[in-house]
DNA sequence: CAATTGTCTATTGTTGACAATCCGCCGCGT
DNA sequence: ACGCGGCGGATTGTCAACAATAGACAATTG
């Protein structure tokens, strides 16, 4: 199990489940996040709820009032969107910009793996396992510079980005996106690779 | 008082406080926050701190580790400046630009009397002060602009930036340079005003 | 003597009970 | 019929007790 670092607690846990089901849209805006609800679901007390609760919310998939609880998000306006898409594309070729010279072939093995679960996601027309491997693969470069900040500002755009996964007419270009991406990099060409991943956003 | 539609909640409250203390320097990068010590100071619990302690860690002003509790984050390292200006001149810039048409005279009144906090701050080299009223000029941009999402992903941002406050040899630069983002603004210039503001993030 | 294991303490993690708040609903008066 | 004030259930906010964990330091073993 990879970045097991991020799911030490339980907190970490359960947010990672339901933002999975929010991404997925299991989960639709408006819907109500009742702490109780989850608690008993996960058979845990209301603390550690709150707590994915809040976290979540940071990340802009829910919303909390106060004393009024938890919804989903309704997604990002579309004026939105071009900013937001130019603030992950800023983010992520700053990333690989500053560590492209440091990959090794452990990197691309992963990189390598991730890209073929987006394939066989893209192949099965399996939309929810393709959002989840798009995010792996992202957010492998992300960590992979290993900078705590650059984690933290990307965590919260990338995620408004993804609540609408609604992109490709074709899923297999999503696959031939990261595919062209992956082959610059191991390639060696830089600008090339850059530019693959600008492409990739939007 | 405005904005206190930012501090209703008591877990809000605390985390303004400590957010102070932190940009302000009285709490310095690495000093531990113990849960305990904090809810006594503030007569509280522990459950709330925890939420201030948390949403502190989301705006990037400290580092929690699983078991270990809560430190002052270190300062973002300056590789990463050059890229954290960028995001917040865009994000800025954006809102700027998009609300232009529909400033008031109402609008114009308030910021004219945060320029003029600002002036203040200056003339008595009262740092934290200025800080915080810096803070407050551009959140009143984003909050008018009135998109949750957008304050969502500017907070990170900025105060990434505002924990080190050192760019000024003169105080009084910050003053001229709001003061020329206001003009600009009154005028209707919109270009000048953008161009102010660009200028003013870096 | 070095390495390992055990124990102790400080601190965070979790829980269930209780308090405060919000919101729909009902009865009241007009 | 219509507005309005307050009652009641549902839900979140807060608290204090208890459990789990990490780190330091002493005891044990080879």
């Amino acid at each position: 199990m990879p970045d097991a670092e991020l799911y030490r607690t339980l907190p970490q846990q359960i947010a990672a489940l339901l933002r999975q089901e929010v991404l997925s849209g299991k989960l639709k805006p408006g819907d109500a996040l009742r702490e109780i609800e989850v608690s008993q679901r996960f058979a845990v007390s209301r603390g550690p709820i709150r707590e994915a609760l809040r976290q979540l919310t940071q990340e802009g998939l829910l919303v909390l009032e106060p004393n009024k609880g938890a919804r989903v998000a309704p997604a990002t306006s579309d004026s939105l969107r071009p900013l937001v898409a130019g603030l992950r594309r800023d983010i992520e070729c700053f990333a690989l910009g500053s560590l492209f010279d440091s990959i090794n072939l452990a990197d691309l093995k992963a990189w390598e793996a991730i890209v073929e679960g987006i394939r066989g996601a893209c192949e099965r027309g399996d939309l929810d396992a393709l959002v989840e491997q798009d995010l792996r693969f992202h957010r492998a470069l992300i960590l992979r510079h290993g900078d705590r900040d650059l984690l933290a500002l990307w965590q919260p755009v990338v995620m408004r980005m993804m609540m609408r996964y609604t992109r490709f007419t074709d899923l297999m270009d999503s696959w031939r996106e990261h595919r062209r991406i992956l082959d610059a990099i191991r390639g060696g060409r830089r600008e090339g690779a850059l530019r693959a991943l600008a492409d990739n956003i939007r």
